[in-house]
DNA sequence: TAGATTGTTAATCGATTAACAATC
DNA sequence: TAGATTGTTAATCGATTAACAATC
């Protein structure tokens, strides 16, 4: 069965990098292959829609075996992109800018970062465990000149859409967004946002929550 | 209108801080109502989804008028409890712990960070912007006599979960989870968790997926 | 009062789950 | 072959959108 052409809804995507994750831990395990119901069991979906979910992309299973791990692992690789690699810009180096740069699990994934940019004259010049910080002004001409594939924006809340404007004339195919607002960029660039504000009033939200239920169960 | 007691669904809740991110800036541009249907031009969600949304917590609006900014602005931040401090402690000091420990965003919005935890000799008694870095030993004593509600865990994918039955075990309401791992929590612990890399993996489909249209377009 | 816009019910849409025939 | 498990169609569930009566 040949891969569909159909639009693939986001929800499945989001769940296509956990469905990897678990892959990678069955293998160290040396696990050789695992059916949609022990997939179920480890992962928390339902079997049913683990197999609705690989059957938008090709029929990788086999009736009365089930996927072959290694198998799977390499389908689920290929679909997200991840057998090739990608360059990546960090925009503003401040605390967040220069804890991705340093991140070594995006490296040995196939992310590597190439160079950050800044604003600040205190900070261009310097290297953070050998990734130099580059005059923001030079940014467009590095990312072409380079073929940069990502830029990451780190930079404040008031650049961050001048900054994002400047990636996507310069030729980004993707932008991974971790300033605090939303941003806009043309259909032909990908966007990803990381709100860690958003995160943090939801989990304030859960936590106030669960602490209404259990004083409404002592009451009752 | 009084608040609902039904259960929420977690899309509403997720759109929670969107809400007030622009209440805020039209605070600060001075505006003072705004109907849903306004509000919907400029936040991209309906109008019929803004009411909705809104009416799962009570009548915040008024006919024929529409919502007060400023009131609608303090009924979400009420609701997400963000009217009062948080104190956190976080845990594993590397690139990660650190720009979060530095970040004054959080610090802003009433989330404090009171120490860091590392298990790395180096790092312990040193301290970030204030934030000192402490044994690891001492965690679960210090979280308990400090009364902290949230625990971020940012140490690697192998100690995440042990980390996290520390946290729990010692009494934080909530867990903030860095680790690019599944962890689980006793039901009366909120839990979220920043994928980062499942973030970035999708970004790769969303590029890929573009880039394959585009292909495709141009051959038809 | 007339106009505007909410709050809420009903209709639609999409995603998840269940069922089962196909087949290894 | 018999048993197991997929791939896929059908049923259900939940979330979004549309419609409109209530009311400021």
């Amino acid at each position: 069965m040949a891969a569909k052409n159909a639009k693939i809804s986001n929800a499945v995507i989001k769940r296509l990098p956990r469905y990897r994750r678990y892959l990678i831990e069955l293998k160290k395990k040396g696990v050789e292959k695992i059916s949609s119901k022990e997939f179920s069991a480890l992962i928390g979906y339902t079997a049913s829609q683990i197999r609705q979910d690989l059957n938008n992309f090709g029929g990788f299973g086999q009736q009365g075996y089930g996927y072959s791990v290694e198998g799977l692992y390499h389908e689920i690789s290929a679909i997200l992109g991840l057998d090739r690699e990608y360059r990546m810009v960090i925009v503003g180096a401040g605390n967040l800018g220069q804890a991705i740069a340093k991140y070594t699990h995006f490296h040995k994934q196939g992310f590597k970062v190439w160079a950050a940019f800044d604003i600040k004259p205190s900070l261009i010049g310097t290297d953070l465990d050998g990734i130099e910080i580059l005059d923001h002004e030079g940014m467009v001409e590095y990312v072409e000149k380079n073929a940069i594939d990502i830029g990451i924006i780190c930079v404040n809340q008031d650049n961050a859409q001048e900054v994002a404007d400047k990636l996507c004339f310069a030729g980004v195919k993707g932008i991974w967004n971790f300033a605090p607002t939303d941003i806009e960029v043309p259909s032909h660039v990908a966007l990803e946002v990381v709100h860690l504000s958003d995160s943090l009033h939801s989990l304030a939200y859960h936590m106030n929550d669960i602490q209404k239920k259990g004083e409404k169960n002592a009451k009752d």
